[in-house]
DNA sequence: GAACACAATATTGTATACAAGATGGATTTA
DNA sequence: TAAATCCATCTTGTATACAATATTGTGTTC
């Protein structure tokens, strides 16, 4: 009755070269170790990847459509560095539309769904005994894509997941030391909502969350100095 | 220092070759000229577009990430055919957001972007006059771009913008014939209530717009048949 | 000594050549 | 005759070569 509609759950997939690579940096992005600005050279990453010009062009641009890497024609790729205005607007397109997602997710989820978010907390909770900040903030982008999936909204959590990455290039950016509490109890509590079913809280939950994370962000400012000094001395 | 203008608005914007391409194909699936399921062959449009399969790859690429055309690994390109799923998701996302958007945008519009809007309007009617309806679809999509746009919100306007354009396969699939009536006087309903900086009633017209389009769908039934013969026939 | 102009270098953009996989038809076999 | 297999052909995937553009270093001139 249902066409196999979702995202071909188990057919012949062997990742695409370009997707290996663009995978490859996305990470490296969201885990903080590509920083806002890097120059991303074809021929370097052709040499550290083993794979043609024509591979990374691909994985590029795919990034690039992303908007985790600008492209300047005839002058390549580097990290985004997402301007003062592009942070508050991810940030407002997030507000609109997780707490929708969450609320919806809490009305799908499954066991299995539970056992899934509160796997990744865990992760997250060891990758910040281990001291590694940088692979804690991807699980914890992870989880919101998470719950955006389980919505069963493929096309709305597509646009989520955008954003998160986008919001991985704004942490870096914008986050301000003096907020360091992380929101481990706000993701919990979220679980805890969609678990109980309770959709109106869970909304609720997501809301105040991405609120939180919102004001965690120096956005009234300048940019970050040594980001724009670096940027003054590159270009 | 010889720069004698650091920000220039336009900056050197002279299209890429891909982009072209780009923008040729999605024009013909805007305006229907290329149906849902059309195989692209790269040789073909490389003759076509006096470009080498390099560049046709780069363009087809980015209208794979928008989804409006399919790539299979090993057999090519085609435009896509959203499943009903995938329908009804891209209209309720639409309706999410595009209410939001309006209201924005009657908040912020000048009388320069209440002119744009008559314009494409106007447009609109005039291509349903000379019988080209395709056009009349790519100006109505392109009017709801606009009023994104005008809201301020770049990051949602291009969400919003991807939707419409997956729209249009959308309807060239589930268009039923029976629901004729075209919605000329939702729009100027809507650029009413903009002109007059009316956010809540633009708001509401925009929602009742969109659901009026929904359920002028045929989405809760199988696909076209003609449609899926072809699909079998082509796969 | 400073500023400009020009040349050398490096990087990106595009085209072509080659490799790998898929498609379709013909041939062979039961 | 029907089915299956193999081969020819075509399409896509990747690498490399070449062209165009930007960047940088050097030299000249005022």
């Amino acid at each position: 009755m249902n066409s196999p509609t979702l995202k071909t759950p188990s057919k012949t997939n062997s990742k695409t070269p370009d997707q290996i690579v663009a995978e490859g940096l996305s990470l490296a992005i969201h885990e903080h170790r590509l920083a806002p600005g890097t120059k991303l050279g074809e021929d370097e990453l052709s040499e550290i990847y083993g794979v043609s010009r024509t591979v990374i062009r691909a994985a590029l641009h795919s990034l690039a459509h992303a908007q985790l890497i600008e492209i300047k024609r005839n002058r390549g790729a580097s990290v985004a560095q997402p301007s003062l205005r592009e942070a508050r607007e991810v940030f407002e397109a997030r507000e609109l539309l997780e707490p929708r997602t969450a609320r919806s997710a809490a009305l799908a989820a499954t066991p299995a769904d539970i056992d899934l978010l509160e796997r990744h907390i865990q992760d997250e909770h060891t990758a910040l005994e281990d001291g590694d900040q940088g692979r804690a903030l991807y699980l914890s982008g992870l989880f919101h894509i998470e719950i955006s999936r389980m919505a069963g909204q493929a096309t709305i959590a597509a646009f989520v997941e955008t954003l998160i990455a986008r919001s991985s290039l704004i942490i870096a950016l914008y986050w301000r030391r003096e907020s360091a509490l992380c929101e481990k109890h706000a993701h919990h509590a979220l679980v805890q909502a969609i678990s109980d079913g309770n959709g109106q809280l869970a909304e609720e939950l997501m809301h105040s969350h991405l609120v939180d994370l919102h004001s965690a962000l120096d956005l009234r400012e300048k940019p970050n100095r040594s980001t724009s000094l670096k940027d003054v001395l590159a270009t």
